[in-house]
DNA sequence: GCTGGAAGGACCC
DNA sequence: CGCCAGGGTCCTTCCAAC
């Protein structure tokens, strides 16, 4: 490599490749991004995952490509219509402006990490990650500072940091801890939204009105009782809607807050040069199709509206000029109705070195079926359609669905109906088998109690 | 034209 | 040596039956 002269991408083809791995995150500040991508491009770039990845960004591009000739065949006229589109769609996402709720979301720091930490504080002072070698969910900050993070597989996070220590997830631990930031914010908002484990979003409006003080000041406060509470650290967001506040939390962490000021012109300021990316709800795929077109930031969603008008459906042109005016949802969604079911489906599935033996698949099939149907029986549920999900050795993913006449849960039922499905598929290869149930309902049963229905946190 | 099921995807933690 | 999760939600597109 070093006695020739080859054009810089072909020299350093690992500057070209952008993962998710890459992007800013905190505890990053002093990394050699360069030698990140270089490590992790030399780690996959002979998979079958990263070969999937790359055809997958490919299709992007072509897609890319299709709605640029869109665009280039609309004409003056129809563009006309779609500036007054964009100037409906701002009028009306600017009556869903609220400036006057409190909002605050908390993001635990390293969740699982830090309480792996709290458990066994050897683990404070080294480089660690809960994970395996197939798939890391959490890295604590000294390992952050070598480039591994979440989402990435383990024997790559191996890689960048050999001395990289992995602690098995004990999710029963993480949802303990968790239930114990609830005990606090439920002190502020009883009806506080949670996000999963380690997030949550807080209205709390009625409680500062009733208090007399400003959202900073409760953001200290749950940030204290927090700590008091579980020993462990989060950092608050504080704005006057829930996006906005989940985008401020991420910007003072860990163990930090951030308020945004509730007036147009300071949302405005925040929003101008925020990437399109920050927005939840925007991921790689719809950053590569934005970017496609020269829209790197929010500023350039509001500028170019009428081209996402004219190229994406109305949802979403919708979203993104309400995301990107700084405008989103200011108050809880309604809870689900006494006796509906909080969740839409239940599903379990596992990866596995890729088979294609038709009795290992089977077998394999049959034995979700029972850890599917006795999730479901711990929660008294029944359900109308059977999903059969496959991965193949390529990562190609298929699913196949059936709806049946009357609901079930027996392992037996589930087995027979995933395994009918299954069957048409052969003959294949296989690194992934689930089964999803959905269109659910509570078991009418005579003598148990209807549990773990309607009520979502 | 609407509705509901099936299949595929994007996204989130 | 080879190793890239598992639990969800929601949206889009196609197609068939009303």
């Amino acid at each position: 490599m070093e006695g020739e002269n080859p054009p810089i991408q072909d020299i350093q083809p690992w500057k070209a490749i952008d993962t998710v791995y890459t992007n800013e995150k905190a505890g990053m500040d002093s990394v050699d991004k360069d030698l990140i991508k270089r490590v992790i491009y030399e780690a996959s770039k002979d998979s079958n995952f990263f070969k999937k990845d790359e055809e997958k960004r490919k299709q992007t591009n072509e897609r890319i490509a299709r709605l640029k000739e869109k665009l280039a065949k609309v004409t003056e006229d129809e563009m006309k219509r779609y500036h007054a589109t964009v100037r409906d769609s701002i009028r009306s996402a600017e009556r869903e402006r609220h400036l006057s709720r409190i909002w605050i979301h908390v993001d635990m720091d390293a969740f699982f990490a830090s309480v792996e930490e709290l458990d066994d504080p050897s683990l404070k002072s080294v480089p660690m990650a809960v994970g395996s070698i197939g798939m890391i969910s959490t890295a604590n900050y000294i390992a952050r500072r070598f480039g591994v993070r979440s989402a990435m597989p383990g024997f790559i996070g191996k890689q960048l940091c050999p001395q990289l220590a992995l602690v098995k997830p004990n999710f029963r631990r993480y949802k303990e801890k968790s239930e114990e930031t609830k005990e606090v914010f439920r002190i502020f908002d009883p009806d506080f939204e949670s996000g999963g484990l380690d997030e949550a979003y807080l209205d709390c409006t009625a409680f500062a009105s009733v208090h007399g003080i400003s959202g900073e000041e409760i953001a200290e406060q749950i940030r204290n009782l927090v700590m008091e509470k579980t020993k462990l650290t989060c950092s608050c967001g504080v704005a006057c809607n829930k996006m906005l506040a989940k985008i401020c939390s991420d910007k003072n962490k860990p163990n930090g807050q951030f308020f945004l000021s509730p007036n147009i012109a300071a949302i405005k300021a925040f929003v101008k040069d925020l990437p399109v990316r920050k927005i939840p709800g925007v991921g790689c795929v719809t950053e590569q199709l934005l970017n496609g077109f020269g829209i790197n930031t929010c500023g350039d969603v509001i500028k170019n509206a009428h081209v996402i008008a004219a190229v994406f459906t109305p949802l979403t042109l919708s979203f993104l000029l309400t995301s990107s005016l700084g405008i989103s949802t200011a108050f809880h969604g309604k809870k689900p109705a006494p006796g509906e079911l909080s969740r839409k489906g239940i599903s379990c599935e596992h990866t596995f070195t890729a088979k294609e033996d038709e009795n290992t698949l089977l077998q394999m099939v049959g034995s979700l079926a029972h850890e599917l149907s006795a999730a479901m029986a711990s929660e008294s549920i029944e359900g109308l359609t059977v999903t059969v999900k496959l991965k193949l050795s390529d990562f190609t993913v298929r699913t196949r669905s059936l709806t049946l006449l009357s609901p079930i849960s027996d392992p037996e039922s589930i087995s027979r109906i995933a395994s009918k499905m299954l069957r048409k598929e052969f003959p294949v290869k296989l690194r992934l088998l689930g089964i999803r149930m959905s269109g659910l309902s509570p078991i009418a049963n005579a003598n148990g109690k209807p549990k773990g229905n309607s009520k979502g946190s």
